[in-house]
DNA sequence: CCAGACGTTGTT
DNA sequence: GTCTGG
DNA sequence: CCAGACGTTGTT
DNA sequence: GTCTGG
């Protein structure tokens, strides 16, 4: 799954890659972006243009009482979205790209042929070069009650917020993990934003796009874990614990990336 | 009919 | 163990 | 995803 | 709002 990723691309790369048009908005980079905090998005605005705004990570259906439910709303998968009450009418029409240059996800502990046992263990996953890409995002808007100002939020008002698309790994990660988050190609941009396209289109670019090509992961610093910690060393290569060799750093395109 | 949930992940 | 918050 | 809390009352 | 469960 996705519940913890990077952006550390600056605004000029991302504008150009991305093609919006809104006014640029002060994007540090980011280590490790978790739920509920705010982070950008690439979406339509109502004139067709490409708009980036800063949303909050967690889903909060336009219906929920309690605000708090976007804590839980962190990922969709893509196998039933489109049937899922708090997601459906996001899938329909309010669907954005979330830029990342990374994500992480967690080896679960076990128990090796030699009996020892492995701890949990992040990794980091990405390109080399660390090209920004994006994963397919719905985005919603809640306005029940008023939210008092929520860090990097506007006071109060509507809440927009935003969750990411899983699918099941390919090969490679799953080594690692057997969910991933959906990672949407430049070509499939326009018709994942455009609010009119029909499901059973946009239903295609997430069960059936492309498998991403050149993914690299490698094992990072348990640091990661607390999002507080939010700066490159999220990234730098570490000795994954108790784990054999196999697992550490192959690549020297890996060290690019930081 | 109304009440209550509405989600994913992993793990056993 | 389970829920909430980042 | 992980980290950290997990409760109420009254009193200051 | 919409679906599931009683």
């Amino acid at each position: 799954m996705c519940g913890r990723y990077s952006l550390t691309s600056p605004d000029d790369a991302m504008r150009q890659l991305f093609a919006y048009e809104s006014p640029p908005l002060n994007i540090a980079a980011r280590y490790n972006t978790a739920p509920t905090q705010q982070a950008p998005v690439v979406r339509q605005d109502e004139t067709g243009a490409r708009e980036l705004v800063k949303l909050r990570w967690g889903l909060v259906p336009s219906w929920a009482d309690d605000f708090g439910i976007g804590a839980r709303m962190i990922n969709a998968r893509s196998e039933t979205v489109a049937g899922k009450p708090a997601f459906r009418a996001a899938f329909q029409r309010r669907r954005c790209l979330v830029p990342a240059t990374g994500w992480y996800e967690w080896k679960s502990a076990s128990e090796g042929k030699d009996g020892k046992i492995s701890p949990k263990q992040p990794y980091a996953i990405g390109y080399p070069e660390t090209p920004p890409f994006a994963f397919a995002g719905l985005w919603e808007s809640w306005d029940k009650g008023a939210v008092e100002t929520t860090g990097g939020g506007e006071g109060t008002g509507p809440v927009e917020t935003y969750t990411i698309l899983t699918r099941a790994a390919d090969e490679d990660i799953a080594k690692v993990h057997h969910r991933m988050p959906v990672i949407l190609d430049a070509a499939a941009w326009d018709t994942w934003l455009a609010p009119d396209t029909l499901t059973e289109k946009t239903a295609d670019l997430l069960l059936n796009g492309p498998t991403p090509e050149g993914l690299i992961h490698w094992p990072v610093s348990t640091r990661v874990n607390k999002p507080a910690n939010d700066d490159p060393s999220c990234l730098e290569p570490a000795d994954p614990a108790g784990a054999d060799a196999a697992e550490a750093p192959s690549s020297p395109d890996q060290l690019r990336l930081l």
